[in-house]
Order: structure tokens, then C-alpha cells, then sequence
DNA sequence: TTGTAAGCGTTATCAA
DNA sequence: TTGATAACGCTTACAA
């Protein structure tokens, strides 16, 4: 058994109460009396349970996180980062892109008292699914949706700048004078709010370069399902690659895809990036050791994840969910490297 | 605030307890009353307080997971999939390689009243920087290390099968035909237990062909730095190549390492698997789509976190930190693509 | 069948 | 300066 606030008392012969504010170093305290019980405290090993100072106060320092797969779990990791700065630990749940998985862990994590949750984007998620998670608010709990479309335009939320980033990858592209750009991705739906961000950020290039918006160059060459598997569509990448207007270059939403999609190109004896040029976003590990090296998007996941915790802590201390400027938006930085075709 | 059980006691016109009672199905309780009880709860929306729960018995439904950094993070969405199956919840903590971080959480972890922790290993430790660890253990807080060296054998803890992956891996390409198989890493040190046994593993392989073991064939190619960083030396990659006798395959620790030196190989204008092959270790993502496609090894790992969560709930149920067998390795599975040489 | 009371480990508010 | 005592929200004997 774990040793307790009366064990010392006991062994010092004072009132558990003495003990407590001697070690919380409490002004009417004695400073022989503090050293001794510090002394008997440190002796017997004593910790207060973080279990019964929970009870009293509404302090647990508890933040939740939700995040829908083991996808996310970088961000898991850059999140907890964050939120020790504070003081706070991190309950993470893993929800499966579940909803009844997700109601249960939201009343999990009210139940455990955290003061704040963090949720991460499901794949698929109606607007109507968002009741339970508004419940925590009702108690003064506040939410911070990462990377996420939310229905409530004043809850607060961050996200990368999807289509800032596409911008600056096709403003790269032009640059370089690329004209015929094609926009590869593997599934546009409409809850995919990430990826219709970067195809506005995609036209509204085109628009800026006074270029014409040609839908045949989007196209799709692979699907994501719910349990975020990922295929690839090589037949479909390679019909592109034969099309008598073959692009001249090809952004693709992902380092992963554009990885996948240069093996094909490599296997159609194009050359890269004389015959095709090629560019990714995300800034994989893997896009300095491509062939050629990846040209890429670090993309502004760290800072947002930092501001996100930075939210939640502010408003843990607001108490007042709707306070604060509530979206706010990351862009990342552009890598070059030798795939887009830089001379 | 929150609902407590005296609201609905008082709304429902009976004592706490008899709430308590209804709402846990207590045998002694009318029907009339649960039914009349829970419809009132559930109206109030009351949720009873764990925090409260926790107070009173030992059982908090809580693990602790201490991992060094970030690059573990698939892992943890790993383990939080299977401890949800028994009704847990994880705290994660991210120690950043730093032993008084560690110490911090594991005290943080106590206090808060996990019933067990898993620990994931850090880069450096050395065999006295274990005490804080055994802390637990005195208050029969079941620890179980994972992929992890440690000092007390009666330890419970689980790992990937690294000499016999590599083992694995050297009997696929001896099977080619491959002879002068190299083996590249980047950084060997006395604590590096997986380095170690690989290239155990690798000796053994050897040895088992009846072949000779040449030092000069095991080659550092990068490094690790305590943060994490690594770096590669493809300088020392060009010089493996040009040699006089060049090794005719290369078994990479890593897929990463392996695409990074395909790379160098791809730029020499060697022809690969023809002039050299190459096989990798993990099974990352990526190697499907290198060029050729990489031969590489699915590692153990999920099964063995399946194991290391299976582990501290039997732990937990004995309140027997030695009760195990304790030591239990878990080896991957080939998955043969193009780069080794397959005809 | 129901209510009362004690206790879990703290902290805070009183008196002494 | 110190020691009782109540309170936090819940469970569980025990008494009614």
C-alpha cells in the first residue's frame, strides 16, 4: 500500500493537517516543524495522491485527447510535448473513426475530470454527429478541434493553411514554368475538408498565373477507406502519363502519393523531372532519398499543435469556451529539392 | 458544474446511497425504485465521478506509458487499441531521453494511481539509472518493459526478435545465391541492445552457411544522436561501393537506411538487384515503391504490444510483479519484393 | 427495502 | 503555531 498523509502524521506525532501545510509550505508554519515533517515525509516516502487532491478542487491537470487513428499519433506525441509545459498530462484515446467510440471516451474523460479535450479529425464525420461532443462545453470544458471542420463556426479550432500550402507549391511550380500543373490526390468527398481546401488553394493559383482551370487535370489516383487504408491507382497514374497533353507537372496532396506515383513514372521510362516534374507536400522523411530528391511542403502541423495546447489553456483559465479568436490557420514551409525541375 | 449523486438523491427523494445502489443494480434494491432512480439520473445527466470512484478502492482503470521521443508514437495508439479492450485508459508520457523527466512522470504516474506501466526504451541507460524505475515495483505496480535491455532478468518484458529477424532476412538472400552480404547500421554501441543481437544474428546467419564472418563487411553508414537525430554518411556508402570486393548484397538495420543507401546506389549507376541487392528491415511503408520495389522484414512489433498490454493485465490481476515468464520475443515475417535479387 | 454513517486521502476553515 | 473538523463524491456495512 501506498504510504499516506496519517502515516506521516503519525510518525511526526502531529495532525494531518500540520503535515499538509508543512509540505505545502503553508506562512503558519513553523520552519523547525516544516524541516522535520519534510524529514519524516521524505523518509517514508511520501506523495500526495494526485487522486484525493482531485476530489477537492477542479484541478486535475488532465487534458484528453481524441485523435481516430493510429495516423495521428505523431501528433499525439507533439501534443503532449506541449502540454507538459503546462503542468498538464495527456489521456489519449484512440476512437477507430468510431462515434460510439468516441461518446464513450468523452464520457470517460468527463468522468475522470479533465479540464480540457483536444480532438482530432475523423475521417468522416455528418454535421449532425456532433452532439456528444458538444456535451463537455456545457460544463464549462472546453474543446480545440485540430485540423478539423467543424460545424460551429465559433468553437475553436486550428488547422494547417491547406490552401495556402497548395498556393505556394504551385506558385513554385509556375515559377519554374510548369504550365500544364496536375493536382493528384486519392479521393475528394465532401467532408474531406482538407482536401477541398487545397483545391480552391489549387484554382485560385491557376486563377493568379490568369491560367484556364482544366478539370481533367485533377484527377484521382487512389481511395482512402474509413479504416484508413490507403490504395493506389497505378493504372490510373500511368493513363495520365500516356495522355497525348501529358501534365508537365504533377502535384500531389501527399509525399506518399507522389512517392508512389514517381515509381510509375519511372517504370514508363519518363525522366524525371526533364520529361514529367513531380511535387509533394508534407515534407516526408523519406523525400530527400527519392530519385530525384522530392521537392515538398513541411507542412505547419508542429506550430499547430503548440497553439492548439496554448488554447486549451487558455481556456481552461477563461472558463469561457467561446472567448477567443476561435480559427486560426498554419502554413508551412517550402522545401525545394530536384524533382520540381529547379535548373 | 457537475452533477453528483446528491442531486439525483435529492431530485429523487432518497439517500445517496440508495442511488448508488440503483444505479450499480444492488440485488436489494426495488425495481420500481432502479427504474424510477436511473430515469431521474439519466435526466440530470449524471455520471459518476471516477475521480471519486478512485478514492475509494485501488482501481483506477489506468496505465502508464513512458516513452523517450516521438519516434515511438505508432506504438502508443498501439498499445491504447489493446488496453482498451480491458477497460484501461493510458496516460502517456513523453521523457525525451531525459532520466529526470522520467523520474518526474513516473512519481506524476504513482500518484495519479495507474495500476501498471509500460516502458518503451530510451536510447542511453545505463544499468544504475534503473532505481527510479523499480519504485513501482515496491508498491506492487507491475512494470513491463518493452523492446527494452534491463538490468533485472525477472523483469517481465517483451521485444522484437532482432537476431532472428536478421537471421530471417540472411537466409532469404543466402538463398539467392548472395555470398558477400553486407550488413549496414548506423551506430553500434554496448547499449544498443537491437544492434546487438542483429548482428548476433547476422554472425549466426554466417555461421550457419558455413560461411566466414568479415568484419569489414559490418559498416556504420549514419548515426543516432540522443535526440533522435539521425544522420547518414553517404560518403562511407560510395566507399562500400567502390570497392574492389564489393559486397554483392546489403542488409540494411533499417528501411530507411536501406532506401537512403539505394540512393547512393542509384547515382554510382549501379543497377540494383542486378550489380548489388538490398534488403531492409521494417517494412515501412514506403517499400513498395522504391526502386525496385524493397525486400524487407514485417516486424513483430503489433503482436508484441499486444502482448507487452496482455502482460500488465495479468500483472495487475496477481499483484505479483515476478509472477511471469518473463521474457518473450517476438519475430517478423519476410515480405519479398524486387531489390533482393529474386529471379 | 431504505436510510445512516463511516471511510477513501487530501485541503481548508475554524477554534484553541 | 497547532489540532480538530468538515468537505470533495462515491461505496458499503450496518442499522432501521
Amino acid at each position: 500500500m501506498l504510504v499516506t498523509i496519517n502515516d506521516v502524521a503519525g510518525k511526526a506525532g502531529v495532525s494531518n493537517a500540520m503535515v499538509s501545510m508543512a509540505l505545502n509550505d503553508h506562512p503558519k508554519v513553523s520552519q523547525r516543524r516544516k524541516e522535520q515533517i519534510r524529514q519524516i515525509a521524505d523518509d517514508l516516502g511520501y506523495r500526495p495522491s494526485m487522486i484525493a487532491q482531485n476530489l477537492l478542487g477542479r484541478k486535475t491537470s488532465l487534458v484528453g485527447v481524441l485523435l481516430p487513428s493510429a495516423a495521428y499519433s505523431g501528433v499525439l506525441a507533439e501534443l503532449e510535448s506541449h502540454l507538459r509545459q503546462f503542468g498538464y498530462n495527456m489521456i489519449a484515446c484512440v476512437t477507430n473513426h468510431d462515434l460510439t467510440i468516441e461518446r464513450q471516451d468523452i464520457d470517460m474523460l468527463m468522468r475522470r475530470g479533465v479540464e480540457g479535450i483536444i480532438v482530432l479529425p475523423m475521417v468522416k464525420r455528418e454535421h449532425e454527429e456532433y452532439e456528444h461532443l458538444l456535451a463537455p462545453l456545457k460544463h464549462d470544458i472546453p474543446l480545440v478541434f485540430v485540423d478539423h471542420h467543424t460545424p460551429d463556426a465559433r468553437l475553436p479550432r486550428v488547422t494547417t493553411d491547406d490552401a495556402a500550402d497548395v498556393q505556394t507549391m504551385m506558385r513554385h511550380l509556375l515559377g519554374l514554368g510548369h504550365r500544364r500543373i496536375a493536382f493528384a490526390h486519392i479521393g475528394l468527398h465532401e467532408w474531406d475538408h482538407c482536401l477541398m481546401q487545397m483545391h480552391q488553394g489549387y484554382k485560385t493559383a491557376l486563377a493568379q498565373a490568369s491560367l484556364a482551370y482544366d478539370d481533367s487535370l485533377v484527377v484521382q489516383c487512389g481511395a482512402v477507406s474509413t479504416d484508413e487504408t490507403k490504395t493506389f491507382w497505378p493504372d490510373t497514374v500511368a493513363m495520365l502519363l500516356d495522355r497525348q497533353d501529358r501534365p508537365d507537372a504533377i502535384l500531389a496532396y501527399t509525399d506518399m502519393l507522389a512517392i508512389k506515383m514517381m515509381s510509375v513514372i519511372h517504370t514508363k521510362g519518363l525522366r524525371l523531372p526533364q520529361d514529367i516534374a513531380m511535387a509533394g507536400i508534407s515534407n516526408h522523411v523519406m523525400a530527400p532519398y527519392t530519385l530525384p530528391p522530392l521537392t515538398s511542403l513541411q507542412r505547419g502541423t508542429e506550430k499547430m499543435c503548440r497553439r492548439a495546447v496554448d488554447m486549451v489553456m487558455h481556456l481552461i483559465k477563461q472558463a469561457d469556451p467561446y472567448c477567443l479568436p476561435v480559427y486560426e490557420r498554419f502554413a508551412g514551409d517550402l522545401v525545394v529539392r530536384q524533382s520540381s525541375g529547379v535548373v
